[in-house]
DNA sequence: CACATCACG
DNA sequence: ACGTACGTGATGTGC
């Protein structure tokens, strides 16, 4: 039997919408519906694999049916811009796929799906109807399914209704459903319905008579004095609405369900188009034929090296002072990859076959030291290929960085919240070229498929190295014209030299130490678990926030437990309330504080430790949407520190034989920047003074004087000066507090009465990132904000908050990176075998020679503090000690 | 693979 | 009436 699927495009395209959180490519495209009708539309064609297949579309015209309705004004709501926009980019995507999209202006799209639906069933098809409307299921039959996808989080769930189930759901044939309708009317339809009767009343008179005619002939028994004489007084209305109601199964349409066979889908044009609203989990469907991977692109020459070709060609670019880009890939083992490009179209490859890894090093090395210009695409990840180790003694990180270039950090730069910059996404981005990854086009199963010397591998290679030769000069470009290029090539490229050597260097960890640390944990563990299982009176998974709230809650009777989409919350601030009430729940609490340091940082960390003895962190210069650092494989930059219970992890990093640590930190330089970039006198002036900032702010918001300013008032003022920063909201300090939102409004209101200047600064960073589209820190540096123009209330107050923080983060983030950048380059300089190891935000370590130490502190807090010259003083504190603990 | 939780600045 | 502090990453659970 042939199967039909009709799709209710406007219907699934406002689900899509409202179900799928917000999505733009990058030249601000919004694509979330689009991306959420695909998804939902091939879920059901993979499931249904229907014979014909159609997408109606409607226009919200009025329409033949509420023409009748002389009031019809539109009681639904007008569809918000970000959604409107994709529509007819949805039509072209269907287009593109082949799809017949019937869109009949001054047709309800009711009576189009009916129709069809209906002619389908005569034709002996199996029908199946995709909306989220519910009226439909007035059509619903033994061939006719109504299937209504719901989108939950984690995929697309689907309610499925044949005649049989909505007789079950509703007591009712799917063509009483229509008389229900109309009886208790609706009013997104426009649809009046009897007065008096809403749905309980209308689904017990239809279950009881059957039928609105039936109805009336027992109109007497009906008890209700109201309903009955409401029925009575409106009997031309439930006619007028089960009219309004009846979808029409009988239009005249030109085009049948037999016309419409299901297309092939994964065209060229829908392939381009998908490129084009980078809707990248859809790139995978379409076959190499279509994609562009095969014959009939554009494709550069390539040439294959050996030794002495890779020499000759690096000497002839060097003659002629061209850029070189350089691609860069490990394969399985020693393998690897390499290619090269400094012309249009025409790229080199050589590989481990060819030249050996230390050949590479040693011929690539001599021409970059020499002033080759390389074009790179992860410079950091390069530099051990282009620098030998002594090669960059005495030199400056501007030194070492100089004739090299990187378009990832230019990416990065010029949007900040993409997370991803991988090549073949950047060519579709800026030069508009349709490539297929390394993994899409290599990897299988999460194994790699090609070897050094492959065809398939040269090609990519080669046309990767053109593209970020390309790549370089659009990028640069775009960098000028935002104003960003310094910013790219004083603190960005420099900057990623120094985290090649502090990741190089790593940071030694005692495994000794962490293994006993681990094992103290252990006991502790044991001890508490066994106190929780009595307290419980059962054995379960403590672990298991879903099994510890049905234990709380349901088993034990606490009060209190909600929150959260899944079930209870049981998160700490949740549970410390609980806490007075039931101490036994401060057992839970230190149980997972136990569990969390031995399985995160005691045992984690464990397995990072390399054969040098040393942890190596990898820092991410391309993560974060503010530009700060991120820190991964192990993260560094979140070892315990604010309770002694898991600082003494820090004992277990320390310094080489005759060495120390030297650890230095910037004292409150976010609140410096806001004080700074609002030019708030007073705030300003309360630096200057250099009294306690927080006193001084509870002083002034709470209006005693400073002397006899309580524990409690510093405590709250200090918890106020967080949240300007974090771009406040009354709800956010009040739930920091433990106040009520009246209480912490009022807190900011006097703050902002104090420091007026901090009010107008936050207004304006907020007007102008609105206006702009993106919010700049003191040096530069964009987040684009495009929340900020959102339909959504939500949406757009997030937007507020980060167009407040963002400048004040990130200036922060700019300041500590050139910090970095001074302090490598006097350490090389001054010939000192001291090493910066780690940065966390706004601190920095220091592996310390014994004989360097006042020099090195010395260094920390000139640089730290002279990164900025700003109307309040950078101040950094600076310690040393045996271990980090001591050092902190 | 998403979610909840918790470690840091 | 909504449901909220800003920025990260790792772990364990459970679908």
């Amino acid at each position: 039997m042939d199967k039909l699927v009709l799709i209710d495009g406007h219907s699934i395209i406002h689900r899509a919408f409202y179900g799928v959180p917000d999505l733009t490519n990058s030249e601000g495209l919004h694509t979330n519906a689009i991306y959420g009708f695909l998804n939902i539309m091939f879920h059901i064609l993979d499931e249904e694999k229907p014979d014909y297949f159609i997408v109606t579309f409607d226009e919200h015209a009025p329409t033949f049916r509420h023409e009748m309705l002389k009031e019809y004004k539109g009681t639904r709501k007008p569809m918000p811009e970000e959604l409107r926009s994709q529509v007819p980019v949805m039509k072209e995507m269907l287009s593109a796929m082949g799809v017949l999209v019937i869109s009949k202006p001054g047709l309800e799209a009711d009576d189009l799906m009916g129709t069809l639906a209906k002619e389908g069933e005569r034709l002996g098809m199996e029908v199946a109807v995709i909306s989220g409307d519910r009226d439909l299921l007035q059509i619903a039959s033994e061939h006719i399914m109504i299937r209504i996808p719901k989108t939950k989080k984690g995929g697309t769930e689907i309610e499925n209704y044949k005649a049989s189930d909505v007789k079950e759901l509703y007591q009712l044939t799917p063509a009483q459903f229509i008389e229900l309708k109309a009886l208790m009317g609706d009013t997104a339809d426009n649809i009046p319905g009897v007065p008096k009767v809403g749905e309980k009343t209308a689904t017990e008179l239809m279950v009881q008579y059957g039928s609105i005619d039936a109805i009336y002939e027992h109109i007497d028994e009906i008890k209700k004095n109201s309903i009955r004489e409401s029925l009575r007084e409106n009997r031309e209305l439930a006619d007028l609405s089960l009219k309004l109601a009846t979808i029409k199964t009988d239009c005249e349409l030109d085009v049948h369900p037999n016309d419409a066979p299901v297309p092939e889908f994964y065209t060229k044009e829908a392939y381009e188009l998908c490129r084009k609203l980078e809707l990248k989990s859809f790139y995978k469907r379409f076959d190499d034929a279509v994609t562009g991977a095969g014959a009939e692109s554009k494709k550069a020459e390539i040439v294959t090296l050996d030794k002495s070709g890779l020499e000759g060609l690096l000497e002839s670019v060097q003659a002629i002072k061209a850029e070189l880009a350089v691609y860069f890939r490990k394969l399985n083992g020693e393998e690897y990859s390499v290619s090269f490009s400094y012309e249009d179209e025409k790229a080199y490859c050589t590989d481990s076959s060819k030249v050996s890894y230390e050949e590479l090093c040693d011929i690539l090395g001599k021409h970059y030291s020499a002033g080759l210009n390389v074009v790179t695409y992860d410079i950091k990840a390069l530099y051990p290929i282009l620098c030998s180790a002594d090669g960059c003694v005495g030199k400056s990180a501007e030194e070492m960085s100089a004739n090299a270039d990187d378009v990832m950090l230019m990416a990065y730069l010029l949007d900040p919240t993409k997370g991803s910059y991988k090549p073949e996404d950047m060519a579709g981005i800026f030069l508009s070229e349709t490539r297929k990854g390394f993994e899409e086009l290599f990897i299988k199963k999460g194994a790699l498929t090609v070897s050094a010397g492959d065809d398939g591998l040269k090609d990519y290679m080669g046309q990767t190295a053109c593209d970020i030769r390309a790549l370089n000069a659009e990028l640069k470009k775009r960098l000028e014209s935002a104003e960003m290029f310094k910013l790219y090539r004083e603190m960005e490229m420099p900057l990623s030299f120094v985290l090649f050597r502090m990741e190089t260097e790593g940071i030694a960890a005692s495994a000794e130490a962490l293994a006993e640390y681990s094992a103290d944990l252990d006991k502790t563990i044991k001890e508490l678990e066994k106190k929780i299982y009595e307290a419980a009176g059962e054995e379960f998974n403590i672990n298991s926030p879903k099994q510890l709230g049905v234990i709380l809650f349901e088993k034990m009777g606490i009060k209190g437990g909600k929150k959260t989409k899944t079930g209870y919350s049981t998160a700490a601030d949740v549970l410390e309330k609980l806490a007075a009430e039931h101490p036994f729940v401060n057992d839970i609490l230190e149980y997972r504080t136990y569990a969390k340091l031995k399985s995160t940082y005691a045992d984690g960390l464990a397995g990072y430790i390399a054969g040098d003895g040393r942890i190596h962190t990898n820092f991410n210069q391309t993560v974060t949407a503010t530009g700060r650092l991120s820190s991964t494989e192990p993260n560094l930059q979140n070892i315990p520190m604010r309770y002694e219970l898991g600082r003494r992890i820090r004992k277990v990093f320390l310094p080489k034989d005759g060495y120390i640590f030297a650890d230095a930190d910037y004292s409150q330089i976010e609140l410096r920047i806001l004080a700074s970039m609002s030019g708030d006198a007073e705030l300003i002036a309360a630096y200057r003074s250099e009294e306690d900032i927080h006193r001084i702010t509870a002083s002034k918001v709470f209006h005693v004087p400073f002397d006899e300013v309580t524990d409690l008032q510093r405590r709250n003022a200090k918890a106020v000066n967080f949240g300007i920063v974090y771009g406040i909201s009354s709800f956010g300090l009040s739930q920091d507090l433990s106040i009520s939102k009246d209480e912490a409004k009022a807190y900011i209101e006097e703050y902002f009465a104090t420091y007026p200047g901090v009010k107008a600064f936050l207004d304006n960073a907020k007007e102008n990132a609105k206006k702009d589209g993106y919010s700049v820190t003191m040096f530069g540096r964009r987040r684009p904000i495009p929340e900020l123009k959102s339909s959504n209330f939500m949406q757009r107050q997030f937007g507020e908050r980060v167009a407040m923080n963002a400048p004040v983060q990130g200036t922060a983030a700019d300041i500590i990176k050139i910090a970095m950048i001074k302090v490598y380059n006097r350490l090389e300089r001054e010939g000192l075998k001291s090493r910066l190891l780690l940065q966390i935000h706004d601190e920095l370590l220091v592996e310390t020679a014994g004989d360097e130490k006042d020099a090195v502190l010395n260094i920390l807090k000139e640089e730290m503090q002279g990164a900025a010259d700003l109307p309040v003083m950078l101040t950094a504190e600076a310690h040393t000690g045996k271990d980090w603990y001591e050092a902190k």
